[in-house]
DNA sequence: TTCTTAGAATTGTCGGACTGTCGGACTTGG
DNA sequence: CCAAGTCCGACAGTCCGACAATTCTAAGAA
């Protein structure tokens, strides 16, 4: 006779706030922008404590569909993609995800991005993308070198005008690429080779040629992983929290 | 003299409690299945009140660093891909992300699963395919096929064994297989052609045929597209919320 | 030893209270 | 009329104390 009830989900109060407000929001009857009831008044709507509201509320702000400026009122927000990839990030990591993982899915990610960007991308992001190339030049600083890295690959997938594969990407590239400064210090051609790749990457994006940026960057990718290998580093190495989310 | 100052951002106690809580556990001194402490001991440690405890709590809660059974002990643990996703789909949809955009994600996305699928695969994951397929055959109810297409999706890409490719599918999955239910009614051989296809891929896993996995995945999506346009549905379309997170 | 069970511990929720900050209205001086 | 100073109400952040329901723990019974 066990089982003959589920067990009966009985969520506390302020899981049902929470959830209710999401409710509201995916339902359009809170758009992006409106602003949110004060918390005494959300309380005596929905019957309960300030206090049970205040938790509710944090995890809504936690997911970022909330937002307060100051200590003003709450107003509701599209999630921003920092918020999302952080927490795949720490996901990931958790998972001891390995070098093998992620480089499989950079090979994928990245030259798809590369190659929508040549065909997507505005004047604004080749110009920051030729910014980026020129300010790479001959910076051997290991963390600032690897800085300009990831913003590379963060304007290559900006231009491609894709939020799905932006997002995609994100938390594969926030782990990938910090792998750098194991790799550089190891494999003294490492850098000239990115910035060369980089170099062409951007040239074909910013002449609109699809399948060169996205052969380039294949290579590009390809090329991390030789180096890797080259280097006598493991493939199943997991790979750990950066240092952009290891702080904060 | 602008900018002499960064704007100074005071963060509340119960932020503070959040940080401090997650950089105990990215730093591996709070391991997952770890049981934290109370939340009076807690409030002792960071000399603040049990409510402010509470609600930076909530937030780890949220982010499915924490969890709890019922009223036991929080205890540490890896966050689900199910809580990520989710909120990664939610932020999509938010940003109206379009029908071409998923399918771009997903053309490059899903055929990269396939093709490790071949490659990586146990044999318990082509069993499930293989039964997937096989439950598939004939079915006609309309949200009956999307949930096991949704599902047959799911299994391939766990079949790579590429944890990184798979968080980053999850979400362009779950939101652009749904739209399946719209094209579905519009368009009679549809249902046909993706049985054909599933089992073809199925086949091609099967035996760890890796190009053919991921051709026959690629011809499979974009026979979506295909038909997506064939029914006279416009690729700016923004895709909706699915029903399985609508609801919840 | 294993099983029960009373008591301690812990969570969820509540009501109330205080302070600091913000925004707006009002006042004052130029 | 405008700028600066002042006051006041609204509201978020924090704290305190309390109580019921549940879970944990350890003593006592079988």
């Amino acid at each position: 006779m066990t089982m003959l009830f589920d067990k009966l989900n009985v969520l506390s109060a302020y899981q049902i706030v929470s959830r209710e407000l999401r409710r509201l929001i995916d339902s359009g009857e809170l758009k992006a922008g409106d602003q949110l009831p004060t918390e005494a008044e959300l309380a005596q709507m929905f019957g309960v404590n300030r206090s049970t509201v205040r938790e509710g509320i944090r995890q809504l702000e936690n997911e970022g569909l909330v937002s307060r400026e100051g200590r003003k009122r709450l107003t509701v927000s599209v999630p921003g993609s920092g918020k999302i990839s952080s927490q795949a990030t720490r996901a990931l990591v958790m998972r001891q995800v390995t070098f093998r993982e992620l480089w499989e899915a950079a090979l994928v990610l990245e030259p798809a991005c590369a190659s929508l960007g040549a065909t997507n991308h505005d004047d604004e992001q080749v110009e920051a993308l030729r910014l980026n190339v020129e300010m790479s030049r001959g910076v051997d600083d290991l963390r600032r070198c690897t800085d300009l890295d990831m913003a590379f690959h963060a304007l290559v997938s900006e231009s491609a005008h894709n939020t799905a594969l932006l997002l995609s990407r994100e938390p594969v590239g926030l782990l990938l690429f910090p792998a750098f400064e194991i790799l550089s210090p190891l494999l003294p051609q490492a850098n000239s080779r990115q910035f060369v790749a980089h170099e062409r990457i951007a040239d074909a994006i910013a002449k609109s040629n699809a399948s060169e940026a996205e052969t380039w960057m294949r290579k590009h990718i390809a090329d991390f992983r030789r180096g890797w290998e080259m280097a006598n580093l493991s493939l199943d190495l997991p790979i750990d929290l950066p240092r952009s989310l290891a702080e904060n």
